[in-house]
DNA sequence: ACCATAAGGGAAAGCGCTTACATTTTAACC
DNA sequence: GGTTAAAATGTAAGCGCTTTCCCTTATGGT
């Protein structure tokens, strides 16, 4: 490859002024950085962004862990901090956490080993104390889908708890009164705290959730299936669900209507995520809105600017989901 | 940051050594690298993966390029990638093109600029000189989703038209002669070939596709809904649909069970791609798989080796799509 | 004991850039 | 024309590693 020596002597100038055109540095007569220019073009030199990374100390790459990047809602996530790399003209470097604590630890070391300028990390398998580690070692990253009070300045997250109230409300408002919930199995904060808020508000309205009215699955498509099949078994009447996520919605879906009920007509449905499947199913899925990629977007400014200046604690940490009415939910008609 | 200085010092060696323990080089006693490990992950050393790139001439990073994250399919073909990245210890840096040729470009070029090992490009608005001018320049480069004679053995591809041979055959063999083919209207090779290989097929068996029942739109969701309802105001009768891929395939389908034709009763659609929502829709869409993560991951692999040595042609290019039956599909039955 | 040999370890020269500082050129003014 | 300040360019010291030699010790054979 050719490097910034040959371009220098190409154009019978030092390495500094090749970089100080390269960089569109000041100081340097038209004239020259034109035949650098030139050169260049000629050349076809392209700078080695490790050797700048180093002498300069500062990279242009974004780093962001995530589970997997199949999921449409992770995808959206990186997508968040792509879009703001692309608009600060960084680089995104990305690595997949895979769902357990040692490839999470893995990929975010990975991704500090390449300095990236700043670091989006999802991560619901490490502990708080790794993560509050990290976040010491490293100026610019910044924890999404998670709250860790010691850095809470520091995390973008989602009020999982409203999300179940405004769910539970929602559902009251329409006359529900006989309610299921079909939640994910997994051991994190999310399922969690969408039920009790979800619980709160239906105890709250004197519609208690029954146990014989929940259970829980894994959060994918045969989840919902499955959730949707031990429900139906239970043989307690309902007239409207609230999924975990819009996976296990479509899932539960499919089960009902393949029972012989019609949704939203004897059962309605409620997701949670509003990725893009939701739009895509039929009947079209009533879910809540998680602003994932604005989320990620605005992690990622957040993680780039605090590694510059530890000031402007104006961002906004906390998201809350918003309800989209689409056609899987009516009102009960009993 | 510390440095390999540091843990020099504080170990008591050369920097040398320090670097032969990192890379587990030989040539050092056990005592002495238990005694720098120790060292370094008390001082908490993270070698620096910009100095290890400048110095060795060889970089852990893959970099793949694709229009846009959010689309599943891409973000499967990222995945492939990913996934070999992660069997050998790499990273992956991401670029998307978003669908312009000029943005294409710069993604290639940045990714050039980091010196990635290996590059996996997908790119559908670039002319083929320039890619070939690329590719040129860098001896790891692979196309994926394209094929350059001048470089066919550095490009992994589909057989679009098989594809279209294949929908074809199915649809004729259940005695559909009334047949439709929504395509896309974008201006790469994919559309064409694959209603060229359709044609092909419906011409020899006497039943030649209809002008009247060809229609374009974006390859969208919305575009496929648009592009049905186009179909249906033709006034000319059809039994099946050949998509251009799933998402207009799925906004087909409901168009056509809005105006109460029941799929598949009374239309059949297939779709192409096979990526996921063509398993979440109701009915669940038979499509033509499209192998998008293994041919990633087999550019990858073989980006990686050419890198290394020149040999070993002995790799796939390519790939052919298979027929999935799901649920949209059913025989003529007038 | 003696020397050959191997094994462990160090010195130092880069890798391709950036950048503080020094130097030269140019332009501007009286 | 001479003086200066400003503008343009060059010099060179790193950035944090890897890697080629080279040197120092053990080791073992005789």
């Amino acid at each position: 490859m050719v490097t910034i020596n040959d371009v220098a002597k190409a154009a019978q100038v030092s390495t500094a002024t090749v970089s100080r055109v390269v960089n569109n540095g000041p100081k340097v007569g038209a004239k020259t950085r034109q035949r650098v220019l030139d050169v260049m073009e000629q050349l076809g030199y392209r700078p080695n962004a490790n050797a700048r990374a180093l002498a300069s100390q500062r990279s242009t790459t974004l780093g962001v862990v995530i589970p997997e990047l199949t999921d449409p809602f992770f995808a959206s996530l990186a997508n968040g901090v792509e879009v703001v790399a692309r608009n600060n003209g960084m680089q995104l470097l990305l690595s997949t956490g895979l769902q357990s604590a040692e490839t999470e630890r893995q990929a975010i070391q990975l991704l500090i080993e390449q300095r990236c300028e700043a670091l989006v990390v999802h991560s619901k398998k490490l502990d708080d104390a790794t993560l509050l580690e990290f976040a010491s070692q490293v100026p610019g990253l910044i924890l999404i889908d998670r709250y860790i009070p010691a850095i809470k300045n520091r995390c973008i997250w989602l009020d999982n708890m409203e999300g179940g109230r405004i769910a539970a409300r929602y559902l009251l408002s329409l006359q529900h009164t006989q309610i299921a919930c079909i939640n994910s199995l997994h051991e994190i904060d999310d399922p969690r705290l969408r039920q009790e808020g979800f619980e709160q508000i239906l105890s709250e309205s004197g519609h208690p959730l029954s146990d014989q009215l929940t259970v829980r699955n894994e959060p994918t498509l045969k989840g919902g299936e499955l959730a949707a099949q031990q429900l139906l078994a239970r043989d307690t009447p309902f007239s409207c669900v609230f999924a975990y996520n819009d996976a296990m919605a479509i899932g539960a879906i499919s089960v009902f209507e393949d029972n012989g009920f019609k949704v939203p007509g004897d059962i309605s449905v409620v997701g949670f995520d509003d990725v893009l499947i939701s739009r895509y199913s039929r009947p079209k899925l009533t879910t809540l809105h998680y602003p994932i990629q604005e989320m990620a977007e605005s992690a990622a400014t957040l993680a780039l600017q605090f590694n510059g200046s530890e000031s402007t604690e104006s961002t906004k940490c906390k998201y809350i989901p918003t309800l989209v009415k689409r056609e899987s939910v009516s009102p009960e008609q009993a």
